[in-house]
RNA sequence: GCCCCCAUCGUCUAGUGGCCUAGGAUAUCAGGUUCUCAUCCUGGAGACAGGGGUUCGACUCCCCUUGGGGGUACCA
């Protein structure tokens, strides 16, 4: 085991945390944790352009969420702070100067779309874009000067071009480069800021970074990188570089946050009759906005599609952490199966709680090629984690479930919802214990009637008859005990002889308006004697006129 | 276009030249349990991308082809 390990995560604040960045930070934090070293949060915001004021807090509660504790952040101070890269910018500039006058970096002065015209014409050579390096470095005069000009003033590293650089990578060995397909990158911005190549180098250095484990998407800038890190710290050793595979989406490609409104969009399509007016209202966006997104020019922000999908009753696939949370999923399941995809222990362990995790993972036995999320699996391992988890926390995630759905449920205490756990046995998801009991919390004459079960339950066939009489029997009954319902239950079906959903069915309908419920015995003790009466009533009294 | 990475059941994977008649999980199929939804039990089917080498012997090593993925920004 490596001595003194130090790890970072280290985002881009530019939404939730998704999937893909949740794995990094996971395998990041656990051979920290592993190795008894360190794990650093680092707030990568230095693009003005794209960061979002709250996004560096959502990642940071998305991380809480999944139990990912980091040592060194924003929040939690350090020793190398500041955490958040702009407000490092002194530290840059000092280096950036130094590279300046050992004339290992230069200035830079043309536009945008002179740039553009040099990569067009590259390609139609057929052969890679590469900055031509001047054969003098222009000076500070000069930069000035072009400044003052109102051109745009960048800072380029000059990469060694004596010999390919070769990069060492604990997952896939020796990847060579040759020193020609690395052009001179921009290490500063024309608004001062340096860009991700330089900042992520200068920080891993100082802050100690023993290694780096990312995606592979980060695998060609690592030469780069590294050639930097030798100019700019030629005594220091290198890190170690891990570049883990990626994790692609069922539909092809990186899983992306694009799917969401994706999938909304293609649901809209889709829909046979839609109001327009009133999903636009739904979502809080204008109608023209609505029109916009539909024709696929511009994408509402997350909430706002959330909002769209819900209206619509359809389902998105999940990609943030929050969405998986929102779908009943635990933190124990989703860091068990993050953690499975791309690295296995070497024996046949799939189900494993964290502490597990943390005395097994090793960087050795990261796997090399992609993985395909797969959302079946993971429904799997919800399962497995919901029976194994203690009665304590699991009580404790179906409660801050509940409180962000927003469900009826909110109003149970701990001990109902403690009895409610223990009958949903076999739950697949927090959302799944939520269906099977939402009925309880409603109100007697606020039940939706689901048009299929109604049909298919009391409509065809005698199913409102048989309701009829269970409600007799049941307001015979002095006190509802589960054994007197399913005593009553089950005479009626054997005196009828049809089995016993000829008669529960209808009943559940009564009080559900769905087909799905808890046990019918448990269903009608909890809801009481009074409102599942009153239930029945409703029911006849609405359904007897359309036989 | 150019550069880089990858390749075992549908999917996640075990496999480091003979332990492979290729193991596990999940999905799927058949049957069973069951008042709904789930759970659960039993059984089945299912993979080394193709072609060349190397070797006494290749899933394992090398090369080519094909396929997939990533990158190609004053984004990170």
């Amino acid at each position: 085991m490596p001595e003194n390990v130090v790890t970072r995560f280290a985002p881009s604040p530019t939404g939730y945390l998704h999937v893909g960045g949740a794995r990094t930070a996971l395998f990041n934090w656990l051979w920290a944790r592993r190795a008894g070293g360190t794990f650093i949060l680092r707030i990568e915001d230095t693009d003005q352009k794209r960061n979002t004021p709250t996004a560096a807090q959502q990642v940071m509660d998305d991380l809480k969420w999944l139990g990912i504790q980091w040592d060194e952040g924003p929040d939690a101070g350090g020793p190398n702070g500041p955490y958040l890269q702009s407000q490092r910018k002194d530290i840059y500039d000092k280096y950036i100067e130094k590279l300046l006058d050992e004339k290992k970096a230069y200035y830079c002065f043309e536009t945008t779309e002179e740039l553009d015209a040099f990569r067009k014409e590259a390609e139609a050579q057929k052969k890679s874009f590469s900055y031509s390096r001047p054969k003098d470095f222009p000076d500070s005069e000069a930069a000035e000067k072009a400044r003052a000009e109102g051109r745009p003033v960048t800072v380029r590293f000059a990469v060694p071009q004596e010999k390919p650089i070769v990069v060492q990578d604990v997952v896939r060995g020796e990847v060579t480069f040759a020193a020609d397909e690395i052009s001179d990158f921009i290490i500063r911005k024309s608004d001062g800021f340096p860009t991700y190549n330089f900042a992520c180098v200068v920080d891993d250095h100082l802050m100690k970074v023993t290694h780096i484990i990312r995606g592979q998407e980060h695998l060609n800038n690592t030469p780069g990188q590294q050639a930097l890190w030798q100019a700019l710290f030629p005594d220091a050793p290198l890190p170690k570089y891990a570049h883990m595979s990626v994790t692609v989406s069922d539909t092809g490609g990186k899983l992306s946050k694009r799917e969401r409104p994706k999938a909304l969009r293609k649901a809209i399509k889709a829909a046979q009759q839609i109001d327009l007016e009133a999903l636009a209202a739904a979502g809080d966006i204008s109608s023209e906005q609505l029109d916009s997104f539909i024709r696929g020019k511009t994408t509402p922000d997350m909430p706002n599609i959330d909002a769209m999908a819900k209206h619509l009753g359809v389902a998105l696939p999940e990609i943030n952490i929050v969405d998986f949370f929102k779908s009943g999923y635990l933190p124990e399941t989703m860091v068990n199966f993050l953690a499975l995809l791309g690295w296995n222990p070497g024996d046949n362990r799939e189900i494993m709680q964290v502490d597990e995790l943390i005395g097994t993972f090793d960087l050795s036995r990261l796997t090399k090629s992609n993985s395909l999320f797969d959302r079946q699996k993971l429904i799997a391992f919800n399962t497995e984690h919901i029976r194994m988890v203690s009665a304590e926390k699991l009580l404790g995630h179906l409660k801050s479930y509940l409180n962000t759905v927003e469900s009826p449920m909110v109003s149970a205490d701990d001990e109902l919802l403690s009895t409610i756990i223990k009958l949903c046995e076999g739950a697949r998801t927090l959302a799944q214990i939520e269906q099977k009991s939402e009925f309880l919390f409603v109100d007697n004459d606020k039940i939706k009637y689901d048009d299929k079960a109604v049909k298919k339950v009391l409509l065809k066939g005698d199913g409102l008859a048989v309701l009829g009489i269970v409600r007799e029997k049941l307001a015979a009954m002095d006190e509802l005990t589960e054994q007197g319902i399913e005593d009553m239950l089950r005479g009626l079906a054997e005196e009828k002889q049809v089995g016993l959903g000829k008669v529960a069915q209808p009943l559940r309908v009564a009080i559900c308006g769905t087909t799905i419920s808890l046990q019918i015995f448990d269903s009608v003790r909890l809801l009481g004697k009074e409102n599942t009466l009153a239930r029945i009533d409703n029911t006849l009294k609405k359904f007897q006129t359309q036989i």
